[in-house]
RNA sequence: GGAGAGGUGGCCGAGUGGUUAAAGGCAGCAGACUGUAAAUCUGCCCGCGCAAGCGUACGCUGGUUCGAAUCCAGCCCUCUCCA
């Protein structure tokens, strides 16, 4: 079972309806949540609420070790076989689309990068990497906004690192699971409105649970600022918070404002990217209503 | 009551006679997405229209000018300071 979804967008709870009602155990999906030390800013389940049902791959990272999409779909299909091994049903539960994407899908058989390659990739400004991906890989840059950042680095640090273009590797996808799971997902796309208002009451609830103190912890780790726990929603604009730079009701609209953003960025990915026959509930998925989302996934796909 | 400063599109904020439907930022809307994805990037954004275009717009009312958000007059309002 898969449920996805914006954040805010009540997945969790709807999992753990899910899981209560079919004993089924809960395995994570989202980026953010793997990390230990993102607890609260990332809203992984708390001791309560892993106490009402089995839950998989939350909090078992150290933030000093970034996870990739492959690594994550790595151990989730470890993690799915294992609660299959046993009887139960996996009942996958996330925001992070590429994640569930590269577990179903699979993905390009890209081998790990040389670090060498990946550190030199990243001290270099943009411009200059596309300048040099232009002359390695252009089909790539031909592809890609000369602003973009990320793919630009990635597109370059494949061709540096391993010979080949990304292009290349993009032409054959490996590991998906789609094929040999009976798959019943359900995608979560509630009214904007109520989405706001629940990314907004999720942030101030961070802040009354400690957040303030797990990112004063986070930042006495003294981390490489671009690891992906020091980049979620949240950490900077605490951070400047507790460096001085901002009050705390500056922090919190900031950090409200963040959620919202990343919450439309996934909306958009979950309303087009995942296939066209995966039910979405467009209702706002309040704690009555659980029921008639839930009726929706066991109605397709019964088999 | 006196002296200053100012009123610009949802908000902030440039702009001091034409090339200005009006920079930029924010918010909003839409979209892309193959290994750090809670990342990264793109488009739209006064109204109507597919478009060409038309119509409204820079507190209000008049005026100067071929032409005004920009100059002048009066009025209204806001803020700071002095009483």
């Amino acid at each position: 079972m898969v449920i996805a979804g914006p954040t805010a967008s009540g997945k969790s709870a709807l999992a753990l309806a899910l899981a209560q009602q079919i004993s089924g155990v809960i395995v994570n999906a989202d980026s953010a949540q793997i990390y230990r030390d993102l607890r609260i800013l990332s809203a992984a389940p708390n001791e309560a609420e892993r106490a009402l049902a089995e839950h998989r791959l939350y909090g078992v990272q150290d933030g000093t070790v970034p996870c990739s999409a492959a690594e994550w779909a790595a151990m989730a299909r470890r993690e799915i076989d294992d609660i299959h091994a046993t009887g139960r049903t996996p009942i996958l539960a996330g925001g992070t689309g590429l994640y569930l994407r590269t577990l179903l899908d699979g993905i390009a058989p890209v081998p790990a990068i040389d670090p060498e390659v990946r550190t030199l990739v990243r001290d270099t400004d943009t411009v200059d990497n596309y300048l040099k991906l232009k002359t390695f890989d252009p089909a790539s840059t031909e592809r890609l906004n000369c602003s973009d950042t990320a793919r630009i680095n990635r597109a370059l640090e494949v061709i540096l690192s391993t010979g080949r273009t990304l292009g290349e590797w993009q032409a054959q996808k490996q590991g998906g699971i789609a094929d040999t799971v009976e798959l019943r997902p359900l995608i979560l796309l509630p009214p904007r409105k109520w989405l706001y208002a629940r990314c907004d009451e999720r942030f101030a609830r961070m802040i009354d649970e400690g957040a303030v103190a797990e990112v004063e912890a986070l930042l006495a780790r003294k981390l490489n600022p671009n690891l992906p726990v020091m980049r979620a929603i949240g950490v900077r604009e605490i951070s400047d918070y507790l460096l001085g730079n901002s009050s705390l009701d500056e922090a919190i609209a900031a950090g409200q404002q963040a959620t919202r953003r990343y919450a439309k960025r996934q909306y958009t990915w979950f309303a087009h990217q995942p296939p066209a026959d995966w039910p979405r509930f467009r209702e706002a998925l309040d704690v009555d209503r659980l029921g008639e989302a839930l009726a929706l996934i066991s109605h397709i796909r019964s088999g």
